[in-house]
DNA sequence: TACACTTGTCTAGATCAATAGACATTTGAG
DNA sequence: CTCAAATGTCTATTGATCTAGACAAGTGTA
């Protein structure tokens, strides 16, 4: 059959990287499933509608992830296909979410800080703008890649120790119970996808190019006073979140 | 000052198509408010490191996507900044939630087919497969810009003049109340975000390389038994998701 | 072993992306 | 009016991307 799959030219996006795209969302799709490998780069390059060695390009590229391995005479094989589910509800916790879907996950903290509240800090946290608040700077990972980096702000007043807390507790959950605070609910979200920039592509480990989710959360205690506003950026082709309403 | 903004070279990615990206993610978020103009290509280029024509090039695709316009002599002014907000929640409703953002909304009906469900459908629906569903593929507008682009899918059995209604009622909500359910509840949604398809560029009108963000969302009825399963790409560029919880 | 099929490598040429510099044209302020 | 500042247009050059074709080398099957 070759269905002609389309590829835009001229577009300031080179073929070999739309190609790479196209086929890294097959691998997550699980179309090649039933054979475990990629077609082979005559049939790909049919496909698309383009010379071999862009297809060699992409595939290069995507070797380059670690998502696929080329081997002479044989093909190329999918290494890995996962795409890690983020659950956001009412009751969003980070580590919990991803349970049984990946087996190690780590949060290192990147640095923290003691900032005053501007403009979407401010009003998200319901406090004065100028009102001291705690900025902590982490980057999560699952099985070893970087999953997504946040920053997280704190109302200082009420959690003065958020960042000694954290850095000793590993754990946003734990330090907000050592200030006394036993349970808090995910008030709103905000989503929206875009390019990564310069410092998300090294931190997240992603190839130029790469997309982000980039998500806007307030959490709030039972009372609806919120005690956490944070920014977190998704490596979006590691990622997808699922809300449960 | 001129803080040096990072751009990255051979990604595959066109240093233009990156500043472009990168000036329209400033715009939407306000950073030139102040004087309601782009800085002068000249500062630009000084502050992502290149050449003025290339930020000549970012700047006609902006103006091309009509975000902005450029008067010789003058400068480079904003057009349109707004970024429509979409809200996710147990009550979504696509027209109701986009609101007092965009004056007029319009759903039109690409088409529409019986099938028999398939993996992911039928899982979602809770039917079996092969079982007979209605495919609505619709497009989405806010003020004449298309947001988002469809395709739903209904139980044949439970709602077998989904199209028929639809196409008179230009409601989901109404087509549904015509076979007797009056209310329904969103139950999940996930989230991917992805580059756009050839496909998607051309019903989105978007430039390529640009980004969607993908939903797979069911709703139920308030017995719990799932009425709709959608697969819906929205223009990352126009639009945020927000969820509430 | 012989063969079909696959990936790996090389060369050469065409087109696109980016840089560099020069100069024209328009606008707004003094 | 005069001038500075901004966008518009042109030429030339370099490097990246894409195409085209040929052949080498590894794999699995008959």
């Amino acid at each position: 059959m070759a269905i002609r799959k389309v590829v835009e030219r001229q577009t300031g996006v080179a073929l070999w990287r739309q190609i790479a795209d196209r086929i890294r969302l097959a691998i997550s799709n699980g179309d090649y499933d039933a054979a475990g490998m990629v077609p082979p780069e005559t049939v790909l390059a049919g496909e698309f509608g383009v010379n071999r060695h862009t297809v060699r390009s992409a595939l290069a590229a995507l070797a380059e992830e670690g998502l696929v391995r080329a081997v002479q005479g044989r093909g190329t094989m999918i290494e890995r296909k996962e795409r890690v589910s983020y659950p956001i509800s009412r009751r969003t916790r980070f580590s919990q979410g991803l349970g049984r879907q990946v087996k190690e996950i780590g949060t290192r903290l990147l640095g923290h800080a003691g900032i005053s509240a501007s403009g979407e800090i401010a009003t998200s946290l319901g406090i004065a703008p100028g009102d001291p608040v705690i900025e902590l700077r982490t980057v999560s990972s699952g099985d070893g890649r970087p999953l997504s980096v946040s920053s997280s702000y704190y109302p200082a007043a009420r959690f003065p120790r958020m960042a000694e807390e954290f850095e000793q507790l590993h754990s946003v959950t734990k330090a907000f119970a050592a200030h006394g605070l036993d349970d808090y609910v995910r008030v709103s979200t905000e989503i929206v996808a875009r390019h990564a920039d310069g410092d998300e592509l090294a931190k997240l480990k992603l190839s130029a190019g790469a997309i982000v989710l980039e998500t806007h959360s307030i959490n709030a205690d039972l009372d609806g006073r919120p005690v956490e506003y944070s920014r977190s950026c998704f490596a979006a082709d590691r990622m997808k979140l699922k809300i449960e309403t």
